[in-house]
DNA sequence: ATAGGTCGTCGAAGCGCTTCGACACTCTCT
DNA sequence: AGAGAGTGTCGAAGCGCTTCGACGACCTAT
């Protein structure tokens, strides 16, 4: 293992000298610079990442916390934990990569024992516990996600609100009065999710002001819970037309399963979905939808933290516009005789 | 921040002492013990990262390096790399999350500056450029994944050319003569990874001995893609019955498209498919599959590294036994008259 | 009673780095 | 020509922890 005294020594300066090259934080000339980087070339030094960190009060790791649960949402998640790893090293960070499970304990650990310098949390339930310690302490942090309170908090996310009111506007003006809404799981919005929330108010709000008729179903995913979800809805309201799903996993299985049923998308039923892009094209019909932006937020967020370290910035809720594609799955509204 | 002199002090003892009361490398009396674990959590304290690893030589964390791409087999990725996470932490470490984007420049980078103290590597090629770097150092590491040449490295992998004959050996005694074989994007073989080709040795081997008939078709996912797939394959091998599928993304197009054509599963074409549980179970058609057991695989790349740092055990090659699980999508092949 | 063990604790060294103050220079401005 | 303001470099302190050797205190075997 190389150090940097080593490093010094080759190249005929002083540590601390080196330590500048490293750090640019002092004027160094040109010629001592190159010796020092031609020294550092030759002996393949690297910095020693625990040393730097005790000296520095500074880990240049940023922690990721991400769901437990690999059953939901894993293509947004997976593209989000990417996303932050990629742009964290732009920045000279590392990702430290913790699970939902430890929950509290975790954030405490990490902040506690300077593991990392910054946290980004996933999965922000609307009161979630995770919260008051957050601000309870000095160390920046970013959610993806939107709390009920986010004062003193970062926070990005889609602005899911706007999403939901976006997709019943694209409906109404294709002439559909009826709409049924396939939601996540029932134990997404028992845990007070958010997004799946916010969603929800959004649809509302804009189902009344336009006069349509809206009904709610959150669903499991996969092909026998959406059979069963969808059978209740066409049998409570047979007159549905328009679909707004929110649910990776009972995209394909509801266009199986109209299909199924001799519905055609979109002329007899029109399908907007808010999901991520790729599982939008992907699809058996490609969908018109609402996409979820998980790259753009991971980056976001790192790069708030990335100020917020370097004393730029302060608390911030970045809530990014929805923008809805139009696919091939919404057409207008059959014309009932 | 606390610190442990801080916590000696609170105690009325050493730093050495409560040094030892953390890490019970020496004995200590059960009183003081107690009066120093009263004080730890009275103050609060958590020992800092950055001053042990330097202190100690060690980080307690382990590197995960998952691939860039996010477009594929993303549920195996995600759920290995929270079993990764998961088990880790139940043995004291913390999971660094690389991208693969940097290359083996990022084995140099943690390997050189002490920021972990193992690696796992997913995705690995055949000939894959990271390895004579990790058979250069003696910082442990495990492939999840099996290389053309696994000597000097701990690998651990389903056993992808037994899963491609059972699946075959399972449509053989079902009475299907001709076979194909939905299989990855083409980059996927053109990147020579391993699993894929494994799974087409162990496919083509099977078949020969049975004396059946094997096309095999990469695929990129999706519907369009798979539709053209199809119709090629079965237009070359029209009495085709039997599929196997290694593709996650190409699961649910092809029964669509089957389901389309008036060919029902599994009454006139039987699916085998290669894939998570999870996938196959929320198919539309409950499908017949050699589970990847992504969770397994994480965990057991854990505890080698984990035995390894801990000066037990050495390298290894472990190939877990494929399981083919029975269900919906396979039965007798149609009798032709 | 004394030599030899074991047990529990302490002090000090040192891990490899960053950073602060100091110091010798070289410029500029008057 | 001398004060003042940079520049570029160095030495030393110290970050918070682990770990080694040392040393009493107590126990056992001779």
């Amino acid at each position: 293992m190389v150090t940097l005294a080593e490093v010094a020594q080759h190249a005929g300066v002083s540590a601390s000298t080196v330590s500048y090259v490293l750090s640019g934080k002092r004027s160094i000339s040109a010629t001592t610079r190159q010796r020092v980087e031609e020294s550092i070339r030759e002996l393949g030094y690297h910095p020693n990442a625990g040393a730097r960190a005790l000296a520095s009060n500074r880990s240049n790791i940023i922690a990721l916390m991400i769901p437990l649960r690999t059953d939901i949402y894993v293509p947004v998640m997976m593209e989000i934990a990417v996303a932050v790893a990629t742009t964290a090293r732009t920045h000279g960070y590392d990702v430290l990569l913790l699970t939902g499970e430890e929950g509290p304990d975790a954030v405490r650990r990490v902040t506690g024992s300077g593991l990392a310098d910054a946290m980004i949390l996933m999965d922000v339930q609307l009161d979630d516990e995770r919260l008051p310690l957050l601000r309870g302490t000095d160390q920046p942090s970013a959610l993806i996600g939107l709390p009920a309170d986010p004062s003193g908090l970062t926070c990005v996310d889609l602005d899911f609100r706007a999403a939901g009111a976006l997709c019943l506007g694209h409906l109404a003006a294709l002439g559909h009065r009826d709409i049924a809404v396939i939601g996540e799981a029932p134990a997404v919005y028992e845990r007070h999710t958010g997004f799946a929330e916010r969603t929800l108010e959004g649809l509302r709000g804009r189902a009344r002001e336009l006069g349509l008729r809206l009904l709610h179903r959150p669903c499991e995913g996969g092909y026998d819970a959406m059979a069963v979800t969808l059978a209740r809805i066409f049998d409570e309201r047979p007159g549905t037309t328009g679909f707004v799903v929110q649910n990776e996993s009972a995209v394909e299985p509801l266009l199986a399963l109209l299909r199924q049923q001799g519905r055609a998308v979109p002329e007899d039923v029109s399908v907007v979905a808010i999901c991520p892009d790729q599982v939008a094209t992907q699809a058996s019909v490609r969908l018109t939808s609402v996409a979820v932006p998980a790259q753009e937020m991971g980056r976001r967020a790192v790069e708030h933290l990335v100020a917020k370290l370097d004393g730029r910035g302060g608390d911030e809720v970045v809530l990014l516009a929805p923008e809805l594609t139009v696919r091939a799955s919404t057409g207008p509204a059959p014309t009932t005789p």
